[in-house]
Order: C-alpha cells, then structure tokens, then sequence
DNA sequence: AAAGAGCCCGAAAAGCTTTTCGGTCATTGG
DNA sequence: CCAATGACCGAAAAGCTTTTCGGGCTCTTT
C-alpha cells in the first residue's frame, strides 16, 4: 500500500521510539535488533515486536556516521549513451546489490569538467569507492582529483599503471572469431572493421592476424577500416566481392557493420553461410537475432566485466588494491552465418 | 592525481580539522564555508583556505541526518535490460544531476520480492523520494510497502489513480503516425504492430484508426497483431502484399518490425518510399539510421519522460504531491522512408 | 569617560545509531 | 545466610555538521 496523505510528514520512527515502545533503553533495543548477546530472549522478541509495529528501520546515515562506513559505492560512467555501459552498470549492480551495497549512477556525458563535479559529491557523500566506466577501450587519463577510497577502472583502462583497470580481451577476441571460422572450413577470411582510431578495432584485427598466422594462412585484402555503421559495411563488402571474389568468409568489426555486409552479399546472391560465412563483434541480439541468417558473434561478456568490477572494488575496500590491466574474457555465440560448409 | 598509497586510511578532514588550522571554532567555520553572515571576511578567508589546503569536503552524512533530508532519491527499475529503462534514466539523472542531488540506482529485475528488498534498503538510506520505472506501459501494481516519501511512476502507471504517473502517449503517437502518412499522400495504409498484450500496441493502433476515421479513410486489412522482431515485420509483409497489394503505406509497430517489413519490400521489388512509404516507433538510432532507406519513426521522448519525472519528484518533495496520470508528448522524425510521394 | 550599540565569535544542542563499560538483580555454592 | 558470579540492562560517548543564543570586544555618542 502506497503513502497515505496522512502518513506525510510523520517522520520515520527512530531506535528510541521503538525502545520507549518496548520499554527498554535505545542501547538494549541496538543490541536487540543487531543479535547481539547479552539480551534476554523475552526482551528481544518485545523490541522486535515494537520495531515490526513501528516498522522500524535503521537511519543508515547515523550508522555510517558511526563506522566510516557507508555501504555505498559510486559508478561513473563517461557516456551513458553509448551501448557498451548499460552492461556493465546492470553486472555491477547485479554484484553489488547481493552484497547490501547501495549504487550512486552518474554519468559525466564525456565531460572532464562534469567529472571532477561527480566525484566530489561521491567524496562528500563518503562512498566507500568508486568505479569509472569509460565509453571505449581506449586508456583513458585518471580520475584528476586526489581521491582516498579506492577505485576500479572498467571498460576503458587507467593511463596510470598502478591504478586497477579491467577491460575486455579484444585481441583474444578476434583471435577466437577466426578460430572459429577456420574450425568451419574458412580459408579466404577477409576482415572488414569499423573506425581505425579505436583501440578495439586494432585489437581485434591484431588477434585476428594471430591466429590467421598460427594457420599458416593470410587476410585477403588489408583490414577494411572505416565506421561502425552498417552503411559502411554494406559498401566495403561490395569492393571487397569486386576485387577479391573468391572470399569464402568475411569477419566483421561489430554487429553493425556484419549486418550491412549480410544485406550486400545477399543482393549480391552470395548465400550465406554456404558460399561466404560472416560474423560479427558484441553480439547485441536485436541486430544479431534479427538478422537473417542469424548472426554468429563474440560476446565481450561485459556484464560479467561489470560484476568483476564489483568484485575487485569489494576487495579492494576490505583488503589491498590490486594494479595493472586485468581482462575477462570473450566468447563466441555460433548461430546460423556460420554454419560450417557443407 | 590519483590516490597515493600513503594517503589511504588517512581519514577524510574534518570541520574541526578546518576550525584547528583556522583558528576559530567549528561554528565559525562552518558559517565561513557556508556564506553565513556575521563573519568577518577576513576571518572566512582564514577558513575557506585552511579548508582547501585540508581538501575538506563536508561530509554529507551528518549534513543529512540534521536536515532530514538527504538530497538523494532512488531509481527503482523493473528491467535494466529492456531497452526503455536506459533513456528514461539517463533524463533522471541530467535533471537530478543538474539540482545537486544524487541517485542510488536499483534494479528490480521484474522480481517483487527483490522490489521490495531495494525499497527498504533505500527508505533505510533516507531518499528524500523514488522514481518507480516499469518495463512496459502496461498498469502496474503500486509498491508493496508503505512509504512515506513522494514516489513518482515513469513509464508504466501505477494502478492505483492517485499515484503520481508519467507514461507516453503512445495514442498520441499512433494519431500523429497516421497524420504524417496521411500529409505524406498515402490513402492505403496498413498497420502491422507487435505484441498484442502489451497496451503500447493496442493504444498505437487505436491512436491510428482514430486518425484514418478523422481523415475519412479506413485501414488496409485489420492489424496485424504479432511479436516485436523483425522475423514478424517480414512475414507480415509478405503476407500484406499477397493479399492486399495496392497497399502504399505500412505504419510498423517498431522499428525492428519496420526492418522486417524494409526487407520483405525490397525482395518483393517495391521501392520505398516511392512506391510504399514506411514508418516504425520508437526512434532507436541503430535501427532507424542503418536502414536503407533510413526510417522514420516517432520518437516517445523517453529522456524528456525521465526528465519529466525528476521535475515531478522534486516538485513533490518541496511541494505537494501531484496525482494522476501524466503524459509525456512524441514527435514523429522524417527520414527517407516516408519521402512524400513524387 | 561611561554607556550603548553593533559586530564577531564560541559553546552547546540536535540529529540517530552503535559500542563500551559500569551497575543491578538474581541465583548458586559454601 | 552471605558472598560471589553471571546474566542482563542502561548511561554515555563517539561520529560530524549546522544553528541558535549568549557573551565579549570595539567603536561611537553623549
């Protein structure tokens, strides 16, 4: 049941109106409700009564006042607009509401000015740490203010070296989607990606070429950089098919850009999978489920990097801070464009 | 800079940190700090650089535990996942963001008991209010728990009529679709929509039929109920033009239905917008800009939604408590598929 | 020169919880 | 029956900031 409009104002009931209720002193009534020792049993069970009746709830402010403690961390985010922090933020609190922390959201929209304004509230508001999600991969400078809680980089890791950063594993990425597609008979794997001046893109490409090496095979082509729209991987896949029909596979930088190579082979009256396999990066399943065939792509599994992130911040409260880049790793989800040849 | 090693555990300075440096007492330094009158200037002076030499930020706590009032709300989610939560929180937290104020985000999951869990953890943290945000548009049910701050519902309404919701007019938007079709020159417009239990659906088509009756023309064939995925939007199409194939506008319940819908088109060798003009709902960027031609769509202004319910929370902390239903207006935004005919 | 007025500053309380320590009562053993 | 022990409860302090009110100082005026 709602508020009532009576009920406004009636501020909340404190530990003392419950011991006065229960007719006991507020230490008695503390211990009572915390299970701590030393109370009679029969005394308990009238405080907790008198808590229910009141419907009682401790002041966490008083209580963090106390333990220079609050329970309560900050997550920032450089851009929550972009796809790759919902994510995150969803494993971060996923792992933090299980553990009775409470999450304070801001999102400093790319701004270092919003930043620095964000994290001295955080500070005033005695978050016991704080988690910056960046918006790409790319290393990002750290946090300007002196802050003396810790901190975990995610996504986007510290430029500084003894901050803890966790990021996604693009190079292992890309070395798992040719992997993959080698495992399924490829051969004559081109790589079309989106924009060059992302790390992610050049990771991806360098694991690629990995494993491409490991093969004893090559790229067709060079890696088509260009956008992560699907505009451009409708266009790159029609010079590709101009210049280097024979291609049998065609490793795409993100989902965007598989699904506008899918529209041009299909005009094209390349069959996929049978003729030419694709797949793409990110595994954002209204692109990938919606496609047709159905995408295969490698999931950077950032929901568990939000939860990793959780977890790292938790022992970095409780114990020491670890440093250095740590990663989580990828995987690939095989749906209908890669079917293996028949 | 960050953190160094040496500075961890050294706690946070104190008022009475400041007051020591200063030379005066914590009264006095508080009133310095906080532009009291009744300070000699030079005396602030003292203050206000004791405090930044000390990096005193006033711990937010103790503020709050003497005012009552925490300058904090929680954001309560049904479904992180969904992609309507996002935007409706991102405008919550530029507006809250913008008025000093800080949100503790939870997420329910559509779970009640977990619901009720993050009620209670963040009554027991003192919000000065809640955003409520539900999945869909469909009526939910009021919290379980009685709480006596203002809570405001966004997205989807309570089911109790004096709550405080605001929700899009998704009648409004089906109207305004027609309208545009309408102005565009099309007289033979089908509507093929998503699922039929959800009242998003049901209220666009109404929204729609009311336009087609206003304008003096009726739907083409009845409308076809389905599921949101493209896969739907193709097979409706083909189904569509089998049996109604003068048809020269299909107005698509989402933008992934309008993908679908884009595609059966093209391989049956109609041109949009030339020959059947196309329109989705809910402006979802990756969908609407990749498309060729790009789709237009109307746009429900989610983040002015979650601005609108911020501005509502505050209104009803400061103020009295507004009731009722509110909507939040949409507007249609032109691309290429619904170009007027030539 | 004395009194009054005005300007500044400081002491103290309030806001709520937890923990420590001291005190009271009952019970048990000698 | 008395002393000792153990069980249980209460007073008080700590944690930090803001506000109120009283007191002291200086300067001016008569």
């Amino acid at each position: 049941m709602a508020r009532t409009p009576a009920s406004r104002g009636t501020r909340a009931a404190t530990l003392s109106d419950v011991a006065r209720l229960a007719g006991v002193s507020v230490a008695t009534a503390s211990k009572a409700l915390n299970g701590r020792n030393h109370v009679h049993p029969q005394t308990r069970e009238r405080v907790v009564e008198a808590a229910a009746q009141l419907s009682f709830s401790p002041n966490s402010l008083a209580r963090g006042l106390l333990a220079g403690r609050t329970g309560t961390v900050g997550l920032l985010t450089s851009d929550l607009v972009g796809r790759f922090s919902l994510p995150i933020l969803i494993g971060a609190e996923d792992a933090f509401g299980a553990g009775q922390v409470s999450v304070f959201l801001c999102d400093a929209r790319g701004d270092a000015i919003r930043e620095r304004h964000h994290v001295q509230a955080l500070l005033s508001r005695r978050v016991d740490g704080l988690i910056v999600v960046g918006s790409s991969t790319d290393p990002r400078p750290p946090l300007a203010d002196a802050v003396d809680v810790p901190v975990v980089y995610a996504y986007a890791p510290s430029e500084a070296p003894d901050d803890l950063s966790i990021v996604p594993d693009n190079v292992n990425a890309g070395r798992m989607a040719v992997e993959h597609l080698i495992a399924c008979g490829r051969t004559r794997i081109a790589h079309i990606s989106g924009d060059r001046q992302y790390s992610a893109a050049r990771d991806r490409a360098a694991g690629a070429q990995a494993a491409l090496d490991a093969a004893g095979l090559s790229l067709v082509g060079e890696v088509a950089y260009g956008a992560w729209e699907e505009g451009w991987g409708r266009a790159a896949a029609g010079m590709l098919l101009d210049r280097d029909p024979e291609v049998d596979a065609v490793l795409c930088g993100s989902d965007q850009v598989a699904r506008g190579v899918l529209d041009s082979l299909r005009e094209r009256g390349r069959r996929v999978p049978e003729d030419v396999a694709v797949m793409g990066f990110d595994n954002w399943d209204v692109l990938t489920t919606g496609a047709r065939p159905q995408l295969t792509s490698v999931d950077m599994n950032l929901e568990e990097l939000g939860r990793a992130a959780a977890r790292a911040l938790f022992e970095a409260i409780d114990a020491e801070h670890g440093r250095g880049i740590h990663t989580v790793q990828c995987r690939v989800v095989v749906r209908g464009s890669t079917a293996s040849a028949g």
